[in-house]
DNA sequence: AAGCCGTGGCA
DNA sequence: TTGCCAAGGCT
């Protein structure tokens, strides 16, 4: 990308814009554990942080290191889980702490080849917790750090469909070199994406790189790349999975099958998907009609 | 590597 | 109402 005054120019603005309108997120306290900081990224996989926030306190409260989650039954971390979406993240968190346990002694692990290592965990988790919880200098690109990349560098309203090598790239050679620098880069890039250059109706007008931005400087060309498929949700399987394991979150002890056969309209299909559940291991059947959430 | 895996808010 | 989108990961 730019040359260096540009690119120094660039941290400087959005650093300092951070530094100011940056939300106190609980997960951001300077004494929040590493612990807390990889709960919170795997809760806000694909996840709103608004909804996020209830959820990670009351995990942090009840499940405050590796160890007490690990001590805990996969069934209560599903049913504490609640209505995040993704259930199998809540499992992973669990398998995850069972690692920290059995390999880690207990802790978080701080780099990222470790990081990976674990359920759940991929290169973004990986990246954000090496980062923000042990101030790693790693390269963080999530949806929010792509959408504002390709604006500001690449010019274009969105980002391509999957997530390419010159886009992580460009994400690396966009941070800065000296550590506590790019520490605060990656988050204020983030935030940068999720307060003001959002995907619908981007704040130019907030933005405090506007006149440093491609996109904004050519006019804010619409998106022109393949369309992004939405997903369908009525009538699917992760309807109907929905569907049976909210029952069971909500029952206190096991369900029966006649509970939970009209979990969608098609019988076929719910008896599929909770195969399915039990195959990933959300469910666990006590006999063929009798169901709970993991003991 | 494209498709699957939840859920709810907002335009 | 319908579709899009949200700090992705896994197969």
């Amino acid at each position: 990308m730019p040359p260096g005054a540009r690119l120094a120019e660039l941290h400087a603005r959005v650093n300092g814009w951070y530094v100011r309108e940056g939300r106190d997120l609980p997960w951001r306290d300077a004494d929040c554990s590493p612990w807390g900081v990889f709960l919170s990224e795997v809760m806000a996989q694909q996840t709103p942080l608004s909804r996020v926030e209830p959820v990670w306190r009351e995990w942090m409260e009840r499940w405050p290191t590796p160890a007490a989650l690990a001590t805990a039954a996969p069934g209560d971390a599903v049913r504490a889980w609640g209505r995040l979406g993704y259930p199998r993240r809540a499992l992973r968190l669990h398998e995850a702490a069972t690692v920290m346990v059995e390999r880690h002694g207990g802790n978080v692990p701080d780099s990222h080849e470790e990081l990976l290592g674990l359920p759940g965990v991929g290169a973004y988790t990986a990246a954000a917790v090496a980062c923000f919880a042990f101030g790693e200098p790693e390269v963080v690109v999530d949806t929010n750090v792509r959408r504002v990349l390709a604006r500001a560098v690449e010019g274009r309203a969105f980002p391509h469909l999957t997530l390419t090598r010159a886009e992580s790239a460009l994400a690396r050679d966009c941070m800065p070199l000296e550590r506590e620098r790019a520490n605060t880069w990656n988050v204020a890039v983030m935030e940068l994406g999720a307060l003001v250059c959002v995907a619908r109706g981007p704040r130019c007008e907030d933005c405090p790189v506007a006149d440093l931005c491609a996109w904004n400087l050519a006019g804010r060309p619409a998106y022109d790349g393949p369309a992004r498929r939405g997903q369908a949700w009525h009538g699917t399987d992760r309807q109907v999975r929905g569907e049976i394991l909210q029952r069971l979150r909500t029952a206190h002890g096991p369900v029966v099958l006649g509970l939970l056969e009209d979990a969608g309209p098609d019988r076929a299909q719910v008896m599929r998907c909770l195969d399915s559940l039990v195959a990933d291991g959300l469910v666990e059947p006590l006999s063929r009609k009798r169901f709970r959430l993991p003991g």
